[in-house]
DNA sequence: GCAAAAGTGTTCGGCGTACACCCATGA
DNA sequence: TCATGGGTGTACGCCGAACACTTTTGC
C-alpha cells in the first residue's frame, strides 16, 4: 500500500468528549462486508491513521483529529506507545487489514494521543467511516488493541487532570461550576462535596465569574464562569493541586 | 544493515543513577575516527538500540539496560516517543550513522525509557563503546536529539516520584534517611527541612527501620531503613503524596 | 405549588512549615 | 578535641472533610 505513509508507524487518538453529564469517547465503526454484501463483523475502533512521510507525530495526531471532527487547535497529548509484535494479530484485525490493503503480518507500532473536546463543538461523521460518541463506561471491547490503548489514555488523563488545568478543555468557554465539578467526578470516578468544591474554586484566581447566567433552564439559573489562561500562567506555582 | 532489527524503530534508555550525593546519567562515548586514526569528533549519547524483530518495546529496553549495565529486573518506564522527521539530521549524526552502516536519511522513531539504579550496583563498560556516569547538572549537549530526550525523562521522573515509590529504586536495599531525603532534593531540585522530612517518613508504614546502623563513618552512625513493597502494596491508598 | 438544580458557612482534625540545639563517632 | 553528619519537638496556619437548608426559575 503506497499512500505516502510510513507502513509500520501509526497514531491512534483517544478523543474524550464531555456532554455535561458523562465522559464519552469518539469511535469509528469498523464494518467488514463480504463480497455478497453480508456483514462479516461490525465493531468499533479508535480514530487512527498511519503517519505520513515528513509529518511529525504531533502533526499526525492533529491531522487525524481534524479529519474526524473538523476541529483544529485542540488539546492533544501523547501518552504512550504501543508496539507489541502481536498487537494486530487478532482474527478480526487480520481480516480488516487485508480488506483495506494493509499487510496483516507487518508489525505496526502505534503512538497514542488523547485529546479533550466538548461534544457540542463537534459535528461528527465527516469521513468514509461512521464516527459517533460512546459513553466511556459502556465501551466493552474494541478492535485491535484499542481497548488497552483507551485504558491507558484514561489513566493518563486521570493523572494529569489532578495537577493541570485540563478540565476546561472539556467545557465550552462559558460553563457552570456544577459542570466543572461533574468533570472531576466522571474523570476520576469519585463524588465531590459541592460546598467544598466551590470553596476551592473560589480561591482559584483563574476561574473567573462572568456577568452572565444560564438562560432558559427550569431551575435557578447558574452563574457562568470562564477559565483565564492568562491569569493561570501569571499565577501558577508548583502547587496546582486538584486531587481529591 | 541487517542485524535482525527494525530499521526505523529504536529504544533509547535514560539510566539515572544515584551515588549518595548527585543524580547521574549513564552515557556512551561516541567517538568517530577517520581512516588515518584522527578523531573527527567525540561526544556522548544515551544508551539505545534498534528494536529487534519479535521483541516488545519493554523487552528491548530491558535488553539494552542489561547489555550496558549487566543488570536485569530493574525499574524501567516508557515515558515518551520521539519521531520528528529531522531528529537524526544534525551533521554529526549523519557522519556517525554512515560510519556504523545505517542510512542517515532514514526516519527513525525512538521510544524513550528511563530506568533507576544505584550507581554502586553497576559495573560499567561492558560493550564496545565506553560507558560512564555523568552528573546530570553538568551534561551540556548530547548527540542526536538525546539532550531533548534526557530533559523529557527528567520531567517524567520528577512528576512520577512525587506520587510513587520510585526513590527506593535509586537506593541500595538498606539506606539512611539522609540519602532518601537527598534523592528528593536532587531529583526535584529543592531543599527539604530535615525534621519535617523525618516526621513525614515516620508516618509512612512501608519505610521500616532495621536493627542496624551505618558502619565506619566518621560521625554518628545513621539508622538504616528499608522499603517494604509488601507493606506498601497492602496499605497504599489513592493519596500517596511526596510532593514538596 | 412543585420539581430541579443553585447557592451558601461552620466546625474539626490533620498536615505542611518554620525553626535550633545536642549527640555519637572516627580521626 | 574537633569535624562531620545524625537525630529530635513545638507552635501555627491552612486546607480538606463532613454536613443541611434556602433560593430561583420554568412548568
Amino acid at each position: 500500500m503506497n499512500d505516502n505513509t510510513i507502513s509500520n508507524l501509526s497514531v491512534d487518538c483517544v478523543i474524550f468528549g464531555f456532554d455535561s453529564e458523562k465522559l464519552n469517547v469518539l469511535l469509528l465503526e469498523r464494518k467488514l462486508e463480504a463480497e455478497n454484501g453480508e456483514t462479516v463483523f461490525c465493531d468499533h475502533t479508535l480514530v487512527g491513521h498511519h503517519v505520513r512521510v515528513g509529518e511529525t507525530l504531533d502533526e499526525s495526531a492533529a491531522r487525524i483529529l481534524e479529519e474526524t471532527t473538523g476541529l483544529s487547535n485542540i488539546y492533544l497529548e501523547q501518552f504512550y506507545t504501543f508496539g507489541n509484535p502481536d498487537r494486530l494479530k487478532k482474527p478480526r484485525a487480520k481480516l480488516w487489514l487485508e480488506s483495506i490493503g494493509r499487510n496483516p503480518e507487518e508489525r505496526v507500532i502505534s503512538v497514542g494521543y488523547f485529546s479533550l473536546v466538548n461534544v457540542n463543538s463537534v459535528h461528527v461523521s465527516y469521513t468514509e467511516r461512521h464516527a459517533s460518541w460512546f459513553n466511556l463506561n459502556e465501551i466493552e471491547d474494541l478492535g485491535f488493541d484499542h481497548k488497552e490503548i483507551l485504558n491507558k489514555a484514561l489513566e493518563a488523563l486521570q493523572t494529569k487532570i489532578k495537577t493541570n488545568p485540563l478540565a476546561f478543555e472539556l467545557l465550552p468557554q462559558k460553563f457552570t461550576l456544577s459542570h466543572l465539578q461533574k468533570i472531576y467526578e466522571v474523570v476520576l470516578g469519585i463524588e465531590i462535596d459541592k460546598r467544598n468544591f466551590r470553596k476551592k474554586v473560589s480561591q482559584v484566581p483563574y476561574i473567573v465569574p462572568l456577568k452572565e447566567k444560564q438562560q432558559k433552564v427550569s431551575h435557578k439559573p447558574a452563574q457562568l464562569y470562564m477559565f483565564s489562561r492568562d491569569i493561570f500562567e501569571a499565577t501558577k506555582k508548583k502547587d496546582f493541586n486538584f486531587s481529591f
